[in-house]
DNA sequence: CTGAAAGCGCTTACAG
DNA sequence: CTGAAAGCGCTTACAG
């Protein structure tokens, strides 16, 4: 197969001008000096022959491919849109195109797609790491998206913050009976969130943390979290660390013929696609991932950094994280279910006033 | 900053065997002939000294870069994860990196987001076209994934067969009344779902098709699909052309008291990642993305060809669809919805059996 | 079987 | 301000 692009390169523009390859590249780059009269002709000629540059050529040269790579623990993760959509956006304005890797659900695999991306030469790495994953020196810059709680340097949403944001809403609604529940009691982020949540709960709110790690068991007839009897005892707020068990949470209710809102309120996290297409919508917090993935590509475009490569293997730079220090960037409620039947914000169960029964 | 790489290249190798470059290049390719014996000691050098090859340097050279993009109309949407993981396992496995494109929910944005893959010399091109755009020619090998009823070559799903799939299981329920829900009458995919459900519609069955195109509209308190008063007319069955809308019927229906799947059945497709979370689980039809994407990455490595870029300017290739035939890749149920109260399979509703409403 | 040479398209010191 | 030269790391005819 003959070549896909393009037959102009520098070459031609200088051939067609009588210059040098040396000069195209100095006007067209803006970086050496170029007589204006000869740089505007050679923008010209170039728009005419419809020059692209080869930006394999240019990173054979400059050792830096203007690539970054892209992983996530799970591709299949409903989040997986709304971040690799932002980091798309904020790399293709700072001039990087996007590579993805998957570990094809395989937590072993994760190693290896790693390295496949290092292997094609992209110029760093932003990671959402796998829970309880430390990530190890890759050889190129990195910059890890996780929980502020997580050691080592991150960028992240400020979970704990989404949590009193929920909390605050569910709140002021005049809930005081709280059932929370969480997928990963390991996992930093949705600690976060719980704690946020927690640390706004009145005095005399009572509140009940439950964990369910594999939702889709629950697939199965009869399978349930008993969220029923809960309703029976008392509790009117359900608040999930994430919309997937949002979700759960609310068509078991419904299901249990429990009237949402009227009965009990639901909410969720991070706003993903159906939370404003079940009946009722529910409530939930955006992240704000155009911003995380700003802070996250910009660090790594600053480490990239724009200096060409020069070959001083004594200095090789293994490791490095690029985001230099913990950024928090704040969550949005977003309001879905604004009303509630709670008999009064003052209403007490009538079993005793508990501070939770977590541990 | 230092080049990432480590140190080792083919003159490192070729200098610390005594042997010139082409012969290490020669032993490792495998293309020339070098003895065996030199061949075991370029390797075990090579392997010494952690030798990577270049990629950036071996697409200069051959005019081929072994990275092809994906392009989906909205990153978005809710199938992206499966299709992303699915295109990226085939591209790893012949070799190849995946880039992505984003056009930012702009329609007018898809275009340039294209070109900036083409831009950075991507070898061939998946799309999954926005609702009826014409793919315009690319200057590189395209594959679409789209419905078999599309215009032009194109790898999919076999939607008409998963339509008659759910059919035949809702009637095998029972079911002798439908509500069909679509999202867009002007797509392909779509109407081969309810073209495929219809035709399997036995004689005497009711059926209403009903399109719903800006779900997210439903969110506000009072907005709904009228589900409840279908319910009321007699109508058991609602199948949607997507689970994004199954979930919203399911909701809407638990959402007035009707009992599912006691009272009514709902289907979707795809078998996105909710559909096995909710109370009940949707019943839903999966499509065999893996066979997608390795139809659609064989095609388009099969048009890259392995043959070098011969600087033949005359026989540029432009807009190639790799895709030779419509390939039809059949779709399997996954029943999550098991039971109906439908009072007999022979079961007619009060009302005239029509044959539809529908145009 | 092995090697010397050219070249993919660009950028970057270094001269002029 | 402009150009000649070297080189990024590889592959591919072509000689030997």
């Amino acid at each position: 197969m003959a070549p896909i692009r393009p037959g102009s390169n520098m070459t031609a523009i200088a051939s067609a001008l009588g210059v040098s390859a040396a000069t195209v590249s100095n006007a067209l780059s803006g970086k050496g000096r170029v007589s204006p009269e000869l740089g505007a002709k050679i923008r010209a000629k170039a728009e005419e022959l419809g020059y692209v540059p080869s930006v394999t050529a240019r990173a054979l040269r400059t050792g830096r491919s203007r690539v970054i790579g892209l992983v996530l623990p799970d591709i299949a993760n409903p989040l997986f849109p709304q971040i690799a959509q932002a980091i798309e956006n904020a790399a293709a304005d700072a001039g990087y195109g996007v590579l993805i890797a998957d570990s094809r659900g395989d937590s072993s695999m994760q190693t290896l797609a790693i390295q496949r991306l290092v292997e094609r030469q992209v110029d760093g790495i932003v990671i959402v790491p796998r829970l309880g994953t430390r990530i190890a020196d890759l050889g190129c810059p990195v910059a890890v998206i996780d929980s502020p709680s997580t050691p080592g340097n991150t960028v992240s949403s400020d979970h704990w913050q989404g949590g009193q944001v929920v909390a605050d809403h569910l709140v002021g609604l005049g809930h005081r009976n709280f059932v929370l529940i969480g997928a990963n009691p390991l996992s930093n982020v949705q600690n976060d969130r719980i704690g946020g949540m927690k640390s706004r709960l009145p005095k005399g709110a009572r509140f009940e943390t439950i964990w369910i790690e594999k939702l889709e068991a629950l697939a199965g007839a009869g399978c349930s979290l008993g969220l029923k009897q809960k309703v029976e005892l008392g509790f009117t707020a359900f608040a999930a660390t994430s919309d997937l068990h949002a979700l759960r949470a609310l068509t078991e209710l419904q299901q249990a013929g429990i009237r949402i809102p009227q009965q009990a309120s639901v909410t969720g996290f991070d706003d993903l696609v159906w939370s404003s297409v079940v009946s009722p919508g529910l409530t939930t917090v955006r992240q704000d991932m155009a911003a995380i993935a700003e802070i996250a590509v910009g660090a790594l475009v600053g480490v990239i950094g724009d200096d060409a490569a020069e070959p001083d293997a004594a200095t090789i730079t293994v490791g490095v994280t690029a985001v230099a220090k913990t950024d928090r960037v704040p969550m949005t409620l977003v309001a879905r279910q604004t009303t509630a039947s709670v008999s009064s914000p003052d209403f007490s169960p009538a079993s005793p006033a508990l501070e939770g029964n977590d541990p």
